[in-house]
DNA sequence: TAGATTGTTAATCGATTAACAATC
DNA sequence: TAGATTGTTAATCGATTAACAATC
């Protein structure tokens, strides 16, 4: 009776599916934009056409956080996206450490999208001692060496490396020995990291590439 | 029997799965890689092992290109590389247009890893005047009312969006009219775009939620 | 030949979808 | 009650994996 087995979606412990988490930021997001616009109460059609899904793959979604809709009526837009953030764990605030302060760690400090979403960034490390005079976004460029103590005071589980592929793994090593567990990847590189470290990777010429792949073959068969 | 369904790996009309075109880039820059260091064979393990996969899963993609590998030998590093680059068509260049020259735009046009990778920046498109003085990585800042211009001399068939998510439908809309039908959405909305249109999306504060919600949970169960 | 490693098969697992009973 | 819409079921589809025959 393990609760990592458990059928009540209400269980905190229970799994679910990785593509379902995957989308729910999606879905919290379309919520935004619809209380946004004063929209009060949805069903199930209305929020899939705008978060870009069908609606029974929608539900199905839903189903895995519980019953927060009206039969016959739809959700209530506040209430679920309440529920969804709960869920993401954005309703608490995370503090989140860059490393890599060139164009892409630049644009990372800059993107507003991140503090209005939960993430706090409490430092910006760079290896580069005459970067060490910078202030971007206004929090100060420290050196790499800084990470212990940022990681302990302000208590970050969430690191991402912006630097160049060469050195993105010695700064993933680091990491992990501070204690993040949690780490969001833009280098070109495949980071060798414990089993309990999660890594995201978003790979710029990756999508390119995929991008090419299909258009390539729709010049073929044109 | 439609070219579609062929079962001939080598017939360029068929189906290769999407989870296994997603990883073609990733094996490209392992081979790379290998190759750099001086690597000439390499066996399925050891090629797995520098992309982050199983080995079963890597022969399974492989066996979708067609049969490069000698049994107990193992595989040619720069044959191989040839074939997947083949296969994904960045033996070619592909002219590329980037709309939207704020922080990431920059990042973006700056971004070495999408010439070495095969493709080529052609033009960098901005709505705001007080912009098309600048110069960036080389290449000018122009107009967006240039779109169409730029993607007849230039023959551009893929457009990244690096734009306030309030322009970025708009911005979608014209490529779309311009004929550009693959598209890299950097902005957080769902864009609206015809069937043989196809969108990726590179959303930073969604992988950031995906990562909260895991960071979430090992904390409840540590 | 003996050892090594590929390419393929078949079983399993996870995700998607349509349909509809439950119920507001 | 009648109409609308959710939450769930079950079928289908696609992806992963282990095992091994083929073959260098």
């Amino acid at each position: 009776m393990s609760a990592r087995t458990s059928a009540d979606p209400r269980d905190p412990a229970r799994d679910i599916p990785e593509a379902t988490v995957a989308r729910l930021p999606v879905y919290l997001r379309a919520l935004t934009t619809l209380a946004d616009g004063g929209t009060r109460t949805c069903s199930s059609e209305e929020l899939a056409t705008a978060a870009g899904v069908n609606s029974a793959k929608l539900r199905k979604d839903l189903s895995y956080l519980g019953s927060y809709g009206t039969r016959g009526v739809g959700y209530d837009v506040d209430y679920l996206r309440y529920q969804i953030a709960r869920e993401i764990g954005v309703t608490q605030d995370w503090p989140v450490v860059i490393v890599g302060i060139g164009n892409l760690g630049h644009a990372l400090a800059n993107y507003s999208g991140f503090r209005s979403r939960g993430f706090r960034v409490v430092a910006l490390l760079d290896a580069d001692p005459s970067r060490h005079q910078e202030v971007v976004a206004g929090v100060d460029v420290r050196p790499f060496d800084d990470l212990e103590r940022i990681v302990r005071d302000h208590g970050v589980a969430i690191g991402v490396i912006a630097t160049p592929a060469v050195a993105a793994q010695d700064v993933a090593d680091r990491m992990v020995a501070n204690g993040i567990r949690s780490i969001l990847n833009f280098a070109p590189v495949v980071l060798s990291v414990p089993d309990d470290v999660d890594v995201r990777k978003v790979d710029l010429s990756i999508e390119l590439q995929i991008l090419a792949y299909h258009e390539q073959r729709k010049g073929a068969t044109a």
